[in-house]
DNA sequence: AGGGACGGTCTTTTT
DNA sequence: GACCGTCCCT
């Protein structure tokens, strides 16, 4: 039976994990089946063990990796998995926090979650308005950041420590921050794991109540952990140590948030009787890809040494492009997906393009947009961050907490109903007079309007507001999720503020309906658990499995993914490594794993791709190629030469993948042998349109006179300009 | 109060 | 080139 639920794992190491019982840890290398060991050990607790789902807790990097994980337990087992906590340590302290918060820590059960930008907006007001300091000089982000740090190193204003004057602000903000945060009944996203961290280790009756309930602890993506993490599994875990984690060291991304993969190293230590086993070899990918990631993360030093191995086939050469600019690489990328699905080489939905700055994402999109061809992509302007959308969520939070006043500073006057500066400063002062916060003073307004100290225009305004406020409240209980969000649009106008008559407006009210939509989801749970959710999504989780296009994300969200053809781009210096990882050892080593990371995503084909000359800051720049495409041994790398594609707009309307003519690509013999004659039309990438007046052969390449209709005579060498002939 | 125009400042990566 | 904040005009 057992050897049936650990079918993936060799007979030793099957054996092995079956009998475990004390803490182990899983070194597991990239396309090793980590995953696939974690559900199946999993699946052994619950069906060999007896352990009920209810007794485990399983621990993922993202909801998408928690999704896949259940799919795959429920598949094993062959039936519904109930009870089981599996989430991402956020979630899992929300939940946590949901149940105990409000009986020890100076936040109600129904706190809720504040995001980067509501911390950015409380951090604001707190340095202009609590602190009276110029919030120029003293950039909130900064503040925010220095808080993060200490906060991922469980630091609280009660043990910090400051070392300098600014050090000293630090503290001042902080404290005060925290203070903020609990006037809005409110947590950050570090708070989450930091309160839940504190919770259990400042009150033994909770710490032994979660203790007795997890028989099991599973973790993915070890690696990855910050010292919060880190103590929470340890507090959870003990006594029984019935700990499984699974990680590996040269996949480790994250220590820019606290994350140390010395938590690895530190857990041996911790744990004297940790059993580790070594996963080393691929299932994912071709021997070539793993043979030159190999290379490429070998050169890091302080690793666990792992011999990662494959006995899958050789497989094709990595392709290495260097393309003239940002624009020709993504047409040389969608060109190269076209015609691999045309060829019958790829799915679309197999292919992936991973980039290391969200900012790449861009030219890409353009790409594909020209082409006329769908594209799924990962993050870039999240759905949860879109303007309408939060614009909405903060009204649906301000119902659900009266506290929240950064929501409520958000919403007051969107859309404009005449509450502007002067009126909030003299609610928020009478507020401040009645010694309550400023959603209290609005609810008084309605209960006794007689006592309003507002007049004129002002008071009608603001009484309307509250009015409205206090009517969502009073029918929350008894409306659906759906129907109280119609209510909010219906009753603010937000639909007609959207629509301005433009494009963009138009875009934003899908929005707004994809929201509705969305809501319709969760009609049967508490407000609370909706909002909660939007929060914790992580970009990943948003990625749409049931569409057929090629996938744009960045390296740090690929973690975890894999695809068939894999392009990465903007292989460059200052790139990859990033300009500002490249002076210090451990941020470029960090650069090297996420060269590997990428790397290891393929399955059969590589694509490695940068560019000769690349637009940043509005300027050209030439980066030299990035110094880890120098690590890969030459011979497992072929060059593709010639032209990226041509830049054109001029694809048919309403093309799909598939559905496109394979496409001739010019190979480099051709470069030369193309030729221009004067009189012709052709299309050039940046100046457009122009006639050809003259070309000659020049060395290699050739060269060509083009007079553009707006950049005027240019000489441009065929090779760099990626002509397309128009007509002649 | 609100809207439009302009100029300065950034972007590493994200739960 | 995108987003934000500020200023100025209505």
């Amino acid at each position: 039976m057992a050897s049936d639920v650990l079918a993936g794992l060799n007979t030793q190491q099957a054996a092995a994990v079956t009998a475990l019982d004390g803490p182990a840890l899983v070194l597991a290398g990239p396309g090793s089946g980590k995953t696939r060991v974690l559900a199946q050990r999993i699946a052994y607790l619950v069906r060999e063990r007896g352990v009920p789902p209810r007794a485990l807790l399983a621990v993922t990097f993202t909801n998408k990796a928690a999704r896949e994980m259940r799919t795959r337990v429920e598949t094993l087992l062959a039936e519904k998995v109930v009870g089981m906590w599996l989430g991402t340590f956020h979630a899992t302290c929300a939940r946590i926090l949901r149940r105990e918060a409000g009986a020890y820590l100076p936040i109600t059960n129904e706190y809720v979650i504040f995001d980067e930008s509501d911390q950015l907006a409380l951090m604001k007001s707190i340095i202009r308005d609590d602190l009276n300091l110029d919030d120029k000089v003293n950039p909130p982000a900064r503040f925010l950041n220095a808080i993060g740090a200490l906060k991922n190193d469980l630091v609280t204003p009660d043990v910090y420590v400051p070392a300098s004057y600014r050090d000293e602000l630090v503290l001042r903000v902080y404290e005060r921050y925290q203070e903020r945060l609990a006037a809005n009944n409110a947590v950050d996203f570090d708070d989450l794991l930091v309160q839940a961290v504190l919770l259990l280790r400042d009150h033994a009756a909770v710490l032994t109540k979660y203790q007795h309930m997890f028989a099991h602890i599973l973790v993915d993506e070890f690696q990855d952990t910050n010292a919060a993490q880190y103590q929470l599994v340890r507090l959870l875990a003990a006594p029984r140590n019935n700990l499984f984690v699974v990680g590996d060291e040269d996949q480790s991304i994250y220590r820019w948030r606290g994350a140390d993969y010395r938590n690895v190293l530190r857990l041996r230590e911790d744990y004297p009787d940790l059993q580790t086993y070594l996963l080393e070899q691929n299932y994912r990918s071709t021997q070539r890809i793993i043979t030159a990631a190999r290379e490429v993360i070998d050169r890091n030093r302080h690793r666990t040494p792992k011999a990662l191995f494959t006995e899958n086939e050789e497989g094709p050469s990595l392709i290495l492009y260097e393309a003239h600019n940002e624009a020709f690489e993504a047409q040389y990328v969608v060109d190269t997906i076209a015609a691999l699905v045309a060829q019958g080489e790829a799915e679309p939905g197999e292919c992936a393009v991973m980039y290391r700055t969200n900012a790449q994402s861009r030219t890409l999109e353009d790409a594909f947009i020209r082409a006329n061809l769908p594209y799924r992509i990962v993050g870039a302007t999240r759905f949860y961050g879109r303007r309408e959308i939060k614009d909405l969520l903060a009204y649906l939070r301000l119902i659900h907490n009266t506290e929240d006043s950064v929501s409520l500073g958000r919403v007051i006057n969107t859309p404009p109903r005449g509450i502007g500066d002067k009126t909030v400063q003299a609610l928020q002062a009478w507020a401040a007079d009645l010694g309550a916060s400023t959603g209290q003073a609005l609810h008084r307004l309605v209960e006794a309007p007689g006592g309003s100290p507002f007049s004129g225009r002002a008071r009608g305004a603001l009484h309307g507001f509250a009015a409205l406020l206090d009517g969502w409240r009073s029918v929350r209980e008894r409306v659906a999720l759906p129907d109280l969000l119609r209510m909010v649009i219906d009753e603010t106008g937000y639909e007609a503020y959207l629509k301005d008559g433009s494009e963009q407006g138009e875009e934003r009210w899908e929005n707004v309906q994809e929201l509705i939509n969305l809501t319709a989801e969760y009609e049967d749970l508490p407000l609370s658990s909706f909002l909660e959710e939007v929060t914790l999504v992580s970009d990943v989780d948003t990625l749409q499995e049931d569409v057929n296009a090629p996938t744009l994300l960045t390296l740090h969200a690929a973690k975890g993914l894999e695809f068939d053809v894999v392009f990465l781009v903007g292989l460059e210096e200052s790139i990859l490594p990033h300009q500002r990882s490249m002076d210090d050892e451990e941020q470029l080593a960090e650069e090297r794993r996420l060269m590997y990371v990428g790397m290891t995503r393929a399955r059969r084909l590589l694509y490695l791709i940068y560019a000769f000359s690349r637009t940043a800051w509005g300027e050209q720049r030439l980066n030299p190629p990035s110094r880890f495409l120098g690590d890969i041994p030459e011979g497992l790398v072929s060059m593709a030469r010639g032209y990226g594609g041509t830049i054109s707009g001029r694809q048919p309307a309403g093309m799909q993948w598939g559905s496109r003519p394979p496409r001739a690509y010019p190979q480099e013999e051709d470069i030369s042998t193309v030729s221009y004659r004067a009189g012709q039309r052709v299309l050039h990438p940046r100046f457009g349109e122009g006639i050809v007046i003259e070309s000659r052969k020049s060395g290699e390449d050739v060269e060509v006179s083009v007079a553009f209709e707006g950049a005027g005579i240019k000489r441009l060498l065929a090779s760099f300009a990626n002509l397309e002939v128009l007509d002649g």
